[in-house]
DNA sequence: TTGTACGCGTTATCAT
DNA sequence: ATGATAACGCGTACAA
């Protein structure tokens, strides 16, 4: 089903039809009601891309994504979602699994696609080789999650967090508190995060325990456990994120350690899932969705002004401290 | 940059140029080279819209999913992606917060848009406004999760699972259990699976108490906390899906009851977090992520001959009952 | 207010 | 093996 069919129908040119679609104050009511009648009947709708093809947007926004599993990615996945819906905007998701090749083939793909803008979260923003590829394109984009002086950004104050959070521990009592970490070279995030708690530890004049690197998520539970089999296990173990964490309690209960009485652990993500575990999980909130939602606002605002989002336009948003039952008191005092 | 200004800078005509990129080998060896340097210096690559125009397909499935928030359903979405990827195919997905009319106009949406194929989970396949639209599309399409003899799906046997969980219960020795349930006609799952259980139940000739329906999952906690404090609760509760048994673990929690020791508590779904609680989740595993890769799998197989899936080409993936710490012998044996 | 006609960038048919 | 050219379906000057 063509316009033309449709023009045919209702007696009226191309032009008119394509005016009661788009600019439907720019035609009589009479015909308006015709044109109307007619597509209806036929069951029209525009061509998209045809449309796209003569418009140059395809009003589909790119999305790329380190991964899925983590609920991290796709509650703000979901979002992104929500809002882009609200906007009259479909996405195009793609992951990466945390690999740099993957980002820039993602990106590439979009970009010819002709996504009309990108959301995207990198390994790294300060050495990205999709985002060189980006940049070059011109296209409106923004990074969720990773922080940078040099793009626009939406993404909440990592480093910071983490410290607050050895400060809440601190507060408690605890004297030994060692981080668990993914690898910390992966993202941007892990290493903004431990430094947010080598901050803490030297801001409390506490011992700096060397981190517990995990390089792979799935041998986390026995890497944690080890560690924890040592003579003076840590009192405290806080988490890079709260799949991490729940790694950490189970391994905690693995060496009979229970969770907060012998040993305080906490996460960062505020994945929603964390809330409702036993015990519920204290950690860092992050509103994913939001931040999935704002993205898309950030981003559509300057598609509609025909402007890119530029590094000043970034956003800061509030993370929360969620105390809740993996943390407490620890046990010697 | 246009197939036109590759043809001028190569010294060939466009048709040329096309076919280098589409046919190469109906192309000379000498010209071919030529073209691809000269696309190569002027960084040309198709215009999508252009070609889809021309081509009448897109190369892209579109994706309908109830939400991004239930893990099932962003694992089975990494699925998908990773497979259309793998395939040369983008996805287009739409959330539809388990309504109808969202799916209905996500239905839609898509294929204005002109997508190649559907992936999609609905609320009821043998009431759907979304699949009435999709079946005079003629466009291909699969269902994911959802089961009916009309349609090509993707699933696993609910009923069937449902029952064996209660059989490996009842084997234990568990005499009073419990189903907690979502609302029941909010999917067809959930309805498949309560049936499984009235099997089970009857099959073992136990009691059958009321089902515990939980009509917002934010109060589920409340509700099965509520329940747990009757007289004489049951020693066992087999939940509809994972997110359900998290809260029903919090829930005897609450109720200074321990799992498994007091009571016993199975999920379905086996979302990949259920493993590292603590206790770990009894349930029933889906191989969500490969449902997702097989749904890709099945649909882009139709695309490649230009037919479309039916019911007959439906998959029953096998689930598993994965036992683990949240189930045991109950206390009074 | 409405219509005519061109061009968006491809692919594919038909010649050569 | 290569080239000229006609669609694909739409939006939008420009003209009426």
């Amino acid at each position: 089903m063509t316009i033309q069919k449709v023009a045919k129908e209702a007696g009226v040119s191309v032009a008119t039809v394509s005016r009661t679609f788009n600019y439907p104050d720019q035609v009589s009511e009479k015909t308006r009601l015709r044109v109307q009648e007619a597509a209806a009947q036929l069951n029209y709708f525009p061509n998209a891309s045809a449309r796209n093809l003569r418009t140059q947007h395809t009003r589909t926004i790119g999305v790329v994504l380190p991964t899925l599993i983590n609920p991290v990615f796709s509650e703000c996945l979901q979002g992104i979602a929500e809002m882009a819906a609200e906007q009259g905007y479909s996405i195009m998701p793609f992951t990466t699994s945390y690999t740099q090749s993957a980002e820039q083939e993602a990106v590439e793909q979009l970009m010819h696609f002709g996504v009309d803008g990108l959301i995207l979260v990198v390994s790294d923003p300060h050495n990205s080789p999709a985002l060189d590829v980006l940049r070059k394109s011109k296209i409106p984009y923004v990074l969720t999650y990773n922080w940078s002086e040099k793009h626009p950004c939406v993404s909440v104050d990592n480093q910071q967090a983490f410290t607050e959070i050895v400060h809440y521990l601190a507060q408690l009592g605890h004297k030994k508190i060692a981080m668990v970490s993914g690898l910390r070279h992966a993202s941007d995030r892990a290493q903004q995060r431990y430094q947010g708690f080598l901050n803490g530890i030297a801001q409390q004049n506490l011992e700096v325990l060397p981190i517990i690197e995990v390089p792979f998520i799935d041998h986390a539970v026995e890497a944690i456990t080890s560690e924890l089999k040592k003579s003076t296990p840590p009192t405290a173990l806080v988490c890079s994120n709260d799949l991490m964490a729940i790694r950490a309690i189970r391994a905690a209960s693995i060496c009979q350690l229970q969770v907060p009485k012998d040993i305080s652990v906490t996460g960062f993500d505020g994945i929603r899932l964390a809330q409702d575990l036993t015990p519920s999980l204290t950690t860092i909130a992050q509103p994913n969705t939001e931040i999935g939602r704002r993205s898309v606002e950030l981003l559509t605002k300057h598609l509609r002004l025909g402007s890119r989002p530029c590094a000043a336009s970034s956003l800061l948003l509030d993370h929360q401290l969620h105390i809740a039952e993996s943390s407490a008191v620890p046990a010697f005092l």
